[in-house]
DNA sequence: TCTGGGGTCCTAGGACCC
DNA sequence: TCTGGGGTCCTAGGACCC
């Protein structure tokens, strides 16, 4: 057996622990430059707000309702997250970290429990040690237990519980499944479910399998047996290593120049390089993209991307800002407004392997690249201690291209200087 | 005026090898 | 004009997840 516990509305839960008075009010918060609404409370999910509208479509519900507003704060979400997941990893021998709102634990020991009560008993213990809810299901298959949370969050009268295990209860979840509800199946494979008239998750149990693994494929097939209860998804105990680490925003404001386009792309090549030490990896492949407004109606609309080779497998910002410069004056093109610039690292390999591929032209790794790694320490460490970017490659740069955030709430769980309030 | 960010996996097709 | 069988690697594009 598997449980998948998820957060109730996870950000705005969030928001809510430290906001007390909050509770049972209207709660949402917005995604990167304040742009769409990404989490709701129950009382906004009432009010007909949907996800993923534009703030700015909904801004007179949201006064009108007096709806509390905020910015997204991933220090925060982040920090609320690795604590939910460290209580429940006490809670189950095995622990999957699916997301920063769910996990699966294993829940195949627990033969002599009433799965019920200890479902209860876990949903009390993280609602009570980190003021966060959360709805637990627990089914035979991963793709079942995701269909079992998702009736115990739907309705009142389950208490965020719900257990799927005889023929039977299995059977009438299914029936109650509409097929764009479950797990893996998204909008295309929907539209093509439903033109064969496989409407439920028990239309699909009984479909054709040469059908579906002709039409959706491997994947296809893999739900299919997870919902007749034959279990092809395992756990994963270890995060497998990353493949690529993407670092993009969109713009406060419109961009035309490349002085700061230039910051911008510094600014997220450092961040990536950051994320790389953290990985312990070395990026061997460089992307660089930048992007008109996708809504410009103008017919302007610009995307720019170009994927480059790195001299040698790298984790120095240094390297790593200067290839993401030379890359952008390859994509940039004067005249445009840009809205939006990224950098993704690729080609990723693990630090320790040592093995990594020597450049054919020895000259392009001068000696200093072991004293680059030195430094790139010394910097993470002064960052650690001193708060983000406390010291940084003078291109990077924080200031015209910043995303809006005017909601943003205190950390007050990462930093000391939230915690403390002073009174003027 | 204003529309997120960060990932993975799979398949098909092309290029190459012996 | 006809032209085998068995592979790998890479990339683009499409699907999905939170």
């Amino acid at each position: 057996m598997f449980a998948l516990v998820d957060c109730n509305n996870f950000y705005a839960s969030c928001e809510r622990t430290f906001r007390p008075e909050l509770r049972l009010r209207p709660v949402v918060v917005l995604s990167n430059n304040d742009g769409c609404i990404i989490a709701r409370s129950e009382e906004a999910k009432a009010l007909g707000i949907k996800m993923g509208t534009p703030e700015f479509k909904c801004r007179d519900l949201l006064k009108k309702h007096n709806v509390s507003v905020f910015s997204s704060n991933y220090s925060l979400y982040g920090d609320m997250s690795s604590r939910v997941m460290r209580l429940l990893g006490k809670l189950a021998p095995e622990i999957e970290v699916y997301s920063i709102d769910e996990a699966f634990l294993d829940m195949s020991s627990f033969t002599r429990f009433d799965l019920t009560d200890y479902a209860r008993h876990m949903r009390k213990t993280v609602r009570q040690h980190t003021g966060i809810p959360v709805c637990v299901g627990i089914a035979p298959t991963k793709t079942l237990a995701k269909i079992a949370n998702r009736i115990a969050k739907k309705n009142q009268e389950n208490q965020g519980v719900c257990i799927l295990k005889s023929h039977e209860e299995i059977y009438s979840a299914l029936e109650r499944t509409k097929v764009e509800d479950i797990w893996g199946i998204g909008r295309q494979w929907s539209k093509q479910l439903q033109a064969k008239r496989i409407e439920t998750a028990a239309d699909l149990v009984v479909a054709s399998p040469a059908w579906v693994r002709k039409n959706l494929h491997i994947v296809g097939a893999r739900i299919q047996s997870e919902l007749q209860g034959t279990s092809c998804l395992e756990m994963e105990l270890v995060r497998p290593a990353k493949q690529s680490i993407c670092t993009s925003r969109s713009f406060g404001r419109s961009v035309s120049s490349l002085a700061e386009l230039q910051q911008a792309v510094a600014t997220f090549a450092g961040k990536c390089a950051v994320k790389l030490r953290q990985e312990n990896a070395l990026a061997s492949m460089l992307t660089v993209f930048i992007a008109a407004s996708p809504f410009d109606e103008s017919g302007n609309r610009y995307w720019g991307t170009r994927t480059a080779a790195l001299p040698y497998p790298t984790q120095n910002s240094i390297i790593i800002l200067r290839a993401a410069e030379t890359i952008l004056a390859g994509i940039f093109q004067d005249g445009m407004v840009y809205k939006k610039a990224g950098v993704i690292v690729s080609g990723l390999v693990p630090r320790a392997s040592c093995s990594t591929t020597l450049s054919l032209f020895p000259e392009e790794e001068p000696v200093a690249n072991e004293r680059d790694a030195s430094l790139m320490q010394v910097m993470d460490a002064i960052n650690q201690r001193y708060g983000r970017s406390a010291v940084h490659l003078a291109s990077e740069n924080n200031n015209s291209w910043k995303p809006n955030q005017a909601n943003l709430s205190p950390n007050r769980t990462t930093s000391w200087n939230d915690i403390i309030e002073v009174k003027v």
